[in-house]
RNA sequence: GGUGGGGUACCGAAGUGGCCAACCGGGGCAGACUGUAAAUCUGUUGGCUAACGCCUUCGAUGGUUCGAAUCCAUCCCCCACCA
């Protein structure tokens, strides 16, 4: 490896927000140049939702810097964790996952995981490795390396704390966890979204108290998902996952506010300050047309998770449905065999509930009277048409639902 | 263990005997417009019904009442404070 540090160092920590410490992480990269010896990146990830989306994304290119640079990554999956389940949300309890449900996520995430980061330089470990061996006393030896005062100290508990929000002892053990699982894969590095930024630190205390060498604690910013306020994640539903279809993945894209365009574009597709800052201009000075830009972005996304073909494949057919009103070029079957019909014929109503587009009969009366529903060409307004229905036809309702109607 | 505060539709949150299928906000869905599944505006958001209306829902179960989300009893669950 022959890039000078300074300019690894640049590259490491481009997006970062936090970084303890930039001396260390010179020192270390230094010292792991010498000996010719790769760092230990260590990283979390939870399995209780196995689907990766664009918000891990921004951790997992930065992961694949460091591999790029010769580094290791020590991927942690947190079985451990999952099996006692994670309290974390907090009007409920999770239920504990059961052994063969972490197993299938845990092969999920990896599955996905490998479509950003370098399989021959990511060393994959479970945490019950080592936490399900530990003994009362072991735990009791590691809580006592934390203090209340510090665990309050930590933004969200503060928060709770202050609005008489329950905190779980279970969540004070987290971060320890955590920062154990720091000693005992003797990380050089940890990489985490701000958020983590604690249970990053509580890792350094414990590797010291354990007489080890300390982490280096990189954060990065937390992306924001499809509503452009809240950080992206699966139970908001504000995600786009990485598995999902090319044209699911555009069009969710396309989906978010114009304002977050830049930030999918440094975060997500990791492309340099310079680029976002010309980015920007263009668009204020409307040299750029934001429906383009966010086409290209929504495209330079698909194109990374799939492929080019596909990107350009579901630009085009974003453009046709949603531009142009036309029919997508892909439009699930639905059967309704001839029994189903009266006289060969069928409500609209009853039609829209058995093609799944409509949930009741009460929400099918709802499309048809807003002026949501077409069968071929034709707008249906009235709740009480009756249509023999042609072999093949296509009912829609509403921009985006569409059924093609057969017989058998 | 004691004291106090709570459990309302997807979420948050009003409602303390009939005007409550339940204000309002968020989210969802739809329409208009558009530059996109952006923004904005409008409508809609338990089930059955063409409609009148009927049925189920306000932690659970019983009860009072012509009538209950609202009153009473028992039970279950959550939170805070003091020990």
């Amino acid at each position: 490896m022959n890039i000078p540090i300074d300019r690894q160092l640049d590259i490491l920590t481009a997006r970062s927000v936090d970084l303890v410490s930039r001396a260390e992480l010179r020192r270390k990269l230094e010292t792991a140049a010498a000996a010719k010896r790769p760092l230990r990146v260590k990283y979390g990830a939870d399995p209780s939702a196995p689907d990766i989306h664009l918000g891990h994304v921004v951790g997992l290119n930065k992961l694949r810097e460091f591999q790029d640079l010769g580094h290791t990554v020590v991927f942690i999956i947190g079985d451990f964790t999952g099996m006692i389940g994670d309290p974390s949300g907090r009007s409920e309890t999770r239920k504990p996952m059961s052994r063969e449900q972490i197993a299938a996520n845990a092969k999920t995430y990896q599955d996905q995981v490998f479509k950003v980061l370098d399989r021959a330089r990511t060393e994959v470990r479970f945490n019950s490795e080592w936490c399900a061996a530990l003994a009362f006393p072991d735990v009791l030896r590691l809580t006592a390396q934390v203090t209340v005062a510090q665990m309050l100290a930590r933004d969200d508990f503060q928060k709770r704390f202050k609005d008489n929000q329950p905190i779980s002892v279970v969540e004070f053990l987290y971060p320890i966890i955590q920062g154990y699982d720091s000693v005992q894969v003797d990380a050089d590095i940890e990489v985490g979204g701000t958020d983590q930024l604690f249970n990053l630190l509580v890792g350094r205390d414990l590797q010291k108290a354990f007489g080890k060498e300390q982490q280096v604690v990189l954060t990065l910013p937390l992306l924001e998902g499809l509503d452009g306020v809240r950080k992206m994640s699966k139970s908001l539903g504000n995600y786009v996952g990485i598995a999902e279809s090319p044209r699911e993945m555009f069009g969710k894209i396309m989906s978010i506010p114009d304002a977050m365009m830049a930030r999918y574009f440094a975060l997500v597709l990791g492309r340099p300050d310079d680029e976002i800052k010309a980015l920007e201009q263009a668009l204020a000075s409307g040299k750029r047309h934001p429906r383009q830009v966010k086409d290209e972005l929504a495209q330079a996304i698909v194109a990374r998770f799939h492929s080019p073909a596909a990107a350009l494949a579901a630009s085009a057919e974003f453009e046709r449905v949603f531009s142009e009103h036309k029919q997508p070029d892909e439009i699930p079957t639905i059967v309704i065999p001839m029994a189903q019909r009266k006289n060969g014929k069928l409500g609209v109503m009853a039609l829209l509930v058995a093609a799944g587009l409509a949930e009741s009969n009460g929400a099918a009366r709802r499309l048809i009277q807003q002026g949501a529903v077409k069968i071929g060409e034709a707008k249906i307004t009235d709740i009480a048409t009756e249509l023999a229905i042609p072999e093949g036809c296509v009912i829609q309702a509403g921009k985006r639902a569409f059924a093609r109607i057969v017989s058998a």
